[in-house]
Order: structure tokens, then sequence, then C-alpha cells
DNA sequence: CGAATTTCTCAGCCTCTGCTCAGCTTCAGC
DNA sequence: GCTGAAGCTGAGCAGAGGCTGAGAAATTCG
């Protein structure tokens, strides 16, 4: 079952979807503020975020963009008071998908997420993921470089994934072994490095530019040029 | 391992938490008052902060206000008594990380604690930074002087960075060595002076006024003008 | 059960970083 | 202006960090 996100500074509103959404079946993550919900989308990559739009710290609206300024296109679901109309049309711009005025009955609630999830296409983990002329499909397993396609065993897969997931970022070793091996710790092998090694030859056996670049002392980057 | 400053006036408290946090292998500091705490944070550098919002003499919110007045950006958890709601909005606002009300579960401080350390992708430890037209961003590990891009080692980066968190305070050779190199003591050596050179270097590379100033017999600080 | 594929380990090689050192420059106090 | 302390800098080196090929172990599949 899908994985909705709330994030509302009002610890009572909060409890209380939580229990409505939970009977419902969906795995439930809350947040209380801006800073909280960034990261839990960048950690547990929810299916859909319910973002209220009144928060201290960064506010719905700066969290939805922040989102977006990094490519995320996680559903978002806007929470706003009651007569804040022009917000509506700011948080559409934003690239909010669905727009809620409270108060709400939380029918209504469950009603439009189940209509966001029912969206095609837009399945968890299964969104094709792009950068520069690579090409990834979770959903069909799906790999090209431009129009030539190439085969990843499982592991090269899962490794390429994270990596796009996180285009342009910085990720240390650690991170990422943490999320494609699942290490809580490993000493001192050098899988990451192997595997990074092979991921480089497939996605550039053609001659292509390197687009994963080490970044040493740290980690590796899913980047254009060196 | 990381640093934990806790500040409360409560000594049972306060010993209990130490002893969670040291055997879950943090380095504890302690502070029973604003003005220690302050004085801690300056001389200590600790990587996070759990403040107690009630105290003698400047309470939290007036500690966390004075550090950010200072562009001091470590870490702050704020704790609260029960149902001072309103706090909470206050305490976010003036720059607090994360917040827990009392009473809390030892468990939960340390996982918020752990989380607010971990912040991957997203977060405080991964925000941009810029101090007059000098710009790091730890996510991506750009580093810009106004539009000239220059590159930087990792121990130069997590200096630089360093720098940019306490922007016009001037740190001693001491925190910095400290923080950046985890000495506990190092007795004479320049590596300081000579990393502060490869600073200077790329960042006025193409004749920028200097930033990084000398201060004589004590440190360095991050300001402009000579 | 045997073959093929995938995952991982290991050792050797190479590059760049981090650091030391020694000599030079700058500064403050006299 | 002299002098010693503090700070700067260029050169060079040892080793950490990273890459690769070969092959062992594990897993999958017929």
């Amino acid at each position: 079952m899908a994985t909705v996100l709330i994030v509302d500074d009002d610890p009572k509103l909060l409890k209380m979807l939580q229990r409505t959404l939970l009977y419902e079946g969906f795995r439930v993550l809350t947040a209380s503020n801006g800073h909280e919900a960034l990261a839990q989308v960048q950690a547990q990559r929810p299916d859909i975020v319910v973002l209220d739009w009144l928060m201290p710290g960064p506010d719905g609206l700066n969290v939805l963009q922040r989102l977006r300024a990094t490519g995320d296109r996680t559903l978002v679901l806007m929470l706003t008071a009651r007569d804040a109309v022009e917000h509506r049309v700011e948080g559409l711009e934003a690239g909010a998908d669905d727009y809620l005025v409270k108060p709400f009955a939380p029918a209504e609630l469950l009603a439009r997420i189940h209509a966001l999830l029912r969206r095609p296409g837009i399945g968890a983990g299964d969104e094709p993921l792009t950068y520069s002329n690579l090409y990834l499909n979770p959903a069909t397993r799906e790999t090209r470089r431009g129009s030539r396609p190439f085969e990843l065993t499982a592991k090269e897969f899962e490794l390429l994934r994270f990596l796009m997931r996180h285009p342009r970022q910085v990720l240390t070793r650690e991170q990422i072994l943490q999320a494609v091996w699942g290490y809580d710790f490993g000493g001192d092998d050098n899988v990451l490095e192997v595997y990074i090694g092979y991921l480089r030859k497939k996605t550039e056996a053609a001659g292509e530019p390197r687009l994963i670049q080490t970044v040493r002392g740290v980690g590796y980057v899913l980047r254009e040029e060196g």
C-alpha cells in the first residue's frame, strides 16, 4: 500500500489524519515543520505528501518549491485556510497536484488522495528517471544511453537508480552503501568502486562522456562534464 | 563521533541524559544555565545543542536568539514543557532545528539527534552557505566566488565550510583544528596556515579582495575588507 | 547437478591529497 | 630601524584513496 507523508504543525490534526489514513491502510509518516518534511521526503520517498501551507520555518509553498527545484515530482496535496484563494493559484503554479481548503471532511481528503494515486504512470518508485541522455525505467527495467540500450544486473540497476534519484547531489560512500547494499557499516571493501566501474563501462561503452563523477575523499555524483 | 551539548538546569535530568548519550558514543558537554551554554558553544563548537527552554538567567529562547544573531548555525534541539504550543512556534522561528516536548523518552531524543545529524540531501548541514560573494553548496559541493567556480579538495572544503558557518566570528586556531582536523592537541605544526593559504589562493585567484583575514596571535575570521 | 551469471574479494598500480619542512615575509614592540 | 615571534609559501614526499583485471564464492536457472 502507498505511503503518505502528512505535514502539519498542529499535533491534534496530525494525529487525527494519521489515524484516519492508517485505518484506511496507508503507511503513514508525519512531519511537523518544513525541515522535517524535506528530510522525510528525501529519506522515505513517500508516494504522496499532504502539505499544510501555514507552518513555522519554511512554509508549505517553500517546501514545495524546494522539492520541485531539485526535480522531485512526488505528488503533493496542499492544505490551506479557508479564504486564501490567491494561495491556490500560487500553490498550483508551484507544482502542487491538488488543493484542499481547511476545514475539510477527512472523507474528502481520502477521496482526493485516492484520486491522485490512481493517476496513470505515477506509481511510487517506478517513475522513469532521466538525467542528461541517460534513461532508466524501473517498471520495465529498460536502460538506455541516448538511443543505445544496455543491460544491467540487479545490483548495477539499484545503484544507478539511486544515483539517478539524486542527480547533481554528491552522495557519500556511506549513503550509497547504506541505500543500495544496506550496510550498517562495511569496513574496508571496495565493492562500491567495482560497481561504479561496471556502470561506467556500460554507460560509456560507445565512447559517450562520463556521467558518474568521482568526488575524491567523499563519494560520487551524477553530473555532466568532469 | 559527534559532540552534543546538553543545557538544562535540572541536575538529575542532565546526568541521565549525559549517561544515555555517552553510552551511545557521543562526546557530551553540559551546561546548567544560559551563560555557560553560550560559553561552551563558543569554546567547544558542539555539533548539536540540546537546549531547555526554562532556565534561570538567559532562557533557552534567549540563548538561541543570541546564537543566531551572531550568525551561528549550530544545530539546536529545543526542550519545552508539555503544552506550551506557542513556544514551539517562537522557537522554530528563532531558528531551532527541532523541538521536543517534556517529558520525553530518552530513545526519542536519541532518534531526533541522529535524525538531525544525518540529514542527507536536505537539511541544515547541507544548506548552501553564502558570505559576501562566496558560495558553497554542501549538497552538490559546488563552490564559487561570484560567478567564478573553483575546485576544492575534501579538507579545503571542510575548512571553508567551517569558516562560512561562522562568518564574522573570530575562530581560534584550536577551534578550527578541533573542528576540521579533530585534533585533541596539535603541538607545533603549521598545517592550518598551509590550508588557509590554499583557500586564499583559490578564492582570490581572479584578484578578488581577501575574505579570510588573519587575526594575529588568535586565529582567523571570514570577513570583508582587510 | 552442472553451467551460467552475478556478486564480491583481492592485489597491484597510479594519481592526487594531505602534510612536513625550511626559508621567507610581515608585524608588533622596543 | 632592529629584532624576534607569528604567519606565509613553494617544494617535495609518503601514503590514502581510487581504479582495474582476475578470479573465487554465491546465486540462479535449466
